[in-house]
RNA sequence: UGGGGGAUCGUCUAGCGGUAGGACGCAUGACUCUGGAUCAUGCUACGGGGGUUCGAAUCCUCCUCCCCCAGCCA
């Protein structure tokens, strides 16, 4: 559950809780849901959906139900509803025995239908989807009334009866709420309660043609199942007076509708339609893509759901369009793999560094420390030879100002190893490139300190060539360039903004032996990299691992200003 | 000349008539065997105009800007 008593202390639907609580208006219970249509993959703003209902739920001592929104049978499939729930449990969230589907429900919801018909308030009505449009009006105009708006009960009884029993095509009719077709409130104007599909629905089979709207479906199951607190994003805000009406006109058990900002991150898109775009025209390798903004792109890329949780926390609920920075989910998932995640060296981009006054076949194991910020986690070996791999970047044949790292005749400390000086550098003769390196080390600063107390200011990451193991890693960056993917020029949409570079797979990467059994999804800090997880790629023979998020990089930063004007 | 919402640091968010606070971010410094972590310090915010009040982000009023709605989707 929410480990944490979030630093946001009191937001307006807690105030609202609190409230009802006082004045007993649902006799102290809280009973919240989380309502997801099984139609594509849940995504963080899911996330902060599922967060906000289970959390109120346990906060309050309530219960929080996981119901599935199934009443569409064309765009939904178990395969979401298993994803959804897979995703669901993953965050750390328990539906115990309060598993759910609108289609549940779908005789009790006949039945209230026919007493709305039978009280004149609803009517089936025989126009055509485009007439029904025609009919509804404009923003600014009133609506139509159908010439079948008046039907006489028992005839409205008899169609509807018959709907059901599959005598109609689809599209021929479909059943409407009887309100008000001059309603400022489109949602008013004799919303459809049912259309007719004659599809095979993931759950009721063909049990059913007919199947209830959104609208007329949703407040019912809430109210059935006993929700007090219906929370919703704002572009249900204007549904709200019809959620109302329904209820009132059956005169059942009344829940509340409350509807908070969606969540919107830069770099990324949200909605699911473009989501499954991206899936459909290969822009990401599918809905677990690392890069993707879904449950299951986070969790492969090495989120932990401590850290979706902590950001959930941290973004608050409020009723205000906004769009939170990529960097402070980025932060959270620093703060929790800092404090929980195993350190190992690994190297990304390998260059050969010979330490020539070492011995040819000597191989020393040296104690690493498993995790400065937690010493339960205890020590390893690592071993130490004479010819090593440092990340290329931390080489420069002429160092820039500020640089700490390795240069010609400089001396650098070897991470829990010995201190190396450069001696000599080896280049390609024909392209220039640096192709080994030349050291010396000082036998009496085994360990990573020097008796004679001088100081190092770089420190190095490395793998002994001969004993470290070869793996793929994979480097991700925002999969849209733009903070905002929607701002385009004309005529462009969203995948303009694609980063071309989003994805970048090193193939010569080294890192340490200990890494040998690494099972898929366990998470590492690379030392001076970034946090790393294993892929599900990854087999036996060959270790694939994902960055998750980079370290703070203060020398990236440094450097920036350097090169941009500064001094 | 429809209806419904919303505007507080760069970003997210507190505030509910009494000193505008926190987090992220950014900057500077300290410390450091990760240029990590940690610590310290700093960072031009109440959309605008009127009004009420001793006192307004908060109450009233006018205005401006932004978002949502015309699926037999949810």
């Amino acid at each position: 559950m929410t480990s944490n008593d979030s630093p946001t202390s009191s937001h307006f639907i807690r105030r609202i809780i609190a409230e009802d609580l006082e004045t007993n208006k649902y006799d102290g219970r809280v009973v919240t849901r989380f309502p997801p249509e099984p139609n594509g993959y849940l995504h963080i703003g899911h996330a902060k959906s599922i967060c906000l209902n289970f959390g109120l739920a346990s906060q309050y001592g309530g219960l929080c139900n996981l119901r599935f929104d199934d009443t569409n049978p064309t765009k939904e499939e178990v395969e979401y509803v298993e994803a959804i729930k897979a995703d669901v449990r993953w965050l750390g969230f328990d539906w115990e025995d309060r598993l759910f589907y609108a289609s549940d429900y779908f005789e009790e919801l006949y039945q209230y239908a026919v007493q709305l018909i039978k009280d004149g308030k609803a009517y089936v009505d025989s126009l055509s989807a485009e007439e029904i449009k025609e009919y509804r009006g404009t923003l600014t105009e009133p609506g139509k009334e159908s010439p079948y708006r008046n039907r006489s009960t028992g005839e409205n009884l008899d169609l509807f009866e018959r709907m059901r029993r599959g005598e109609f095509e689809d599209g021929t009719h479909v059943l409407r709420a009887r309100i008000d077709m001059a309603s400022g409130n489109l949602n008013m104007r004799d919303p459809v309660m049912y259309r007719i599909l004659h599809a095979e629905h993931h759950r009721t089979g063909d049990n059913w043609c007919i199947y209830p709207m959104y609208d007329w479906a949703h407040g019912l199951c809430d109210s059935i199942e006993g929700i007090t607190h219906s929370i919703c994003t704002l572009e249900f805000e204007d549904h709200r007076p019809l959620y109302d009406w329904f209820l009132d006109q059956l005169n059942v058990y009344h829940p509340q509708q409350i509807e908070f900002a969606r969540l919107n991150l830069t770099h990324t898109v949200m909605s699911k339609r473009k989501l499954i775009r991206l899936v459909q025209e290969g822009h990401v390798s599918g809905w677990d893509d690392p890069r993707m903004p879904t449950i299951s792109g986070f969790r492969r890329r090495g989120y932990t759901p401590e850290s979706i949780r902590d950001f959930s926390d941290r973004i608050g609920v409020a009723r205000k369009d906004s769009v939170v920075d990529m960097k402070l989910l980025e932060y959270c998932i620093r703060e929790h793999l800092n404090k929980s995640a195993s350190r190992v060296m690994g190297v990304l981009r390998p260059l050969r560094l010979i330490i020539d006054n070492y011995p040819e076949n000597k191989v020393e194991e040296l104690e690493a420390v498993n995790n400065p910020e937690d010493r339960a986690m205890g020590t390893r070996m690592v071993p130490f030879s004479r010819v090593l791999y440092i990340e290329r970047e931390d080489f420069r044949e002429q160092p820039p100002k500020k640089w700490f790292r390795l240069a010609p005749g400089r001396e650098v400390r070897l991470r829990y190893g010995y201190y190396v000086t450069c001696t000599d550098v080896v280049k390609d003769e024909n392209t220039g490139e640096v192709i080994e390196l030349h050291c010396t080390y000082d036998p009496a600063t085994r360990g990573g300190w020097s008796p004679d107390g001088r100081k190092v200011r770089g420190t190095l990451h490395w793998v002994s060539a001969a004993d470290a193991l070869e793996a793929e890693v994979r480097v991700y960056d925002h999969l849209f360039l733009n903070p905002d993917p929607e701002e385009v020029g004309e005529g462009d949409d969203f995948r303009s903004n694609l980063n071309s570079n989003s994805l970048e797979i090193l193939n010569s990467c080294r890192v340490e032996p200990s890494l040998a059994e690494a099972p898929s999804g366990s998470r590492y800090q690379f030392e001076r990299l970034g946090y790393f997880c294993v892929d599900s790629d990854s087999s036996d023979g060959k270790l694939v691992f994902n960055r998750t998020v980079t370290l703070r990089d203060t020398w990236a930063k440094i450097e920036k200003k350097e090169k941009s004007g500064g001094s």
